[in-house]
DNA sequence: AATAATACATAAGAATATTATGTATATAAA
DNA sequence: TTTATATACATAATATTCTTATGTATTATT
């Protein structure tokens, strides 16, 4: 697990990313497929997850619809039109924002 | 320049980073430092750079000593011996951090 | 019967950053 | 010469985002 101040910021573009490749899920498999395919290294909480879903489906980046699984409800999200657009755009800024951190870590002291 | 919520949790990081190279660095060369080696894309608000660097200090991180320059104050801040192993800490944490971001932006698709 | 897992949701509080404001000197431009 | 920009610190109000706690409810496991 990673101390969460280093996660922050980058709940959206997870998010968005695997919505964009899935076309469809639900908030709870959200968390487990990250977890499942980060070792659980990170662990969506619900309490930072849930609120963003909605958020976004307000933004119009959502779009949703609600299933009965037994007597259970799933609510099952999936990526607008703008919504593919806007997870393109957070991806590239995210490892833009990753090469420049990789040269700002790595980089080599300039005395003087 | 980046979206702000991306940047959100690496300001320690690169802060420790930069002044475990540089013995001693102030805060206003910081901001400068960082924005020359980021062609701009990360420049450091002064609200969130001083109220980081004053934690800490508190936490035995850093350690200043003030100098006048001209009429100026100028407070250089340097890591303790504790200070170089939470930055390698950081900066390891956040390696690994982004190993584990770039296996999930670059996720193929796992239908079903 | 009790616990864990599934599945949603929200509220209180903490942490961190933005924006605005304040002080003050030094330099460059109009 | 006065105005704007750069240097250099600091803090307060606000906003954002996350954690932690709480709540409801069903299903599966021990």
């Amino acid at each position: 697990m990673y101390s969460s101040e280093l996660i922050k910021g980058t709940l959206k573009t997870i998010v968005l990313k695997l919505l964009s490749e899935n076309d469809k899920m639900y908030g709870y498999e959200i968390t487990q497929k990250v977890k499942e395919l980060t070792g659980g290294k990170i662990q969506l909480t619900e309490g930072a997850l849930y609120p963003t879903l909605h958020a976004m489906e307000a933004n119009g980046i959502l779009t949703t619809h609600t299933v009965n699984v037994g007597n259970r409800i799933r609510k099952y999200y999936s990526v607008t039109k703008t919504g593919k657009q806007v997870a393109k755009e957070k991806v590239n800024e995210f490892e833009d924002f990753m090469h420049t951190m990789m040269f700002l870590l790595d980089l080599k002291p300039k005395m003087g």
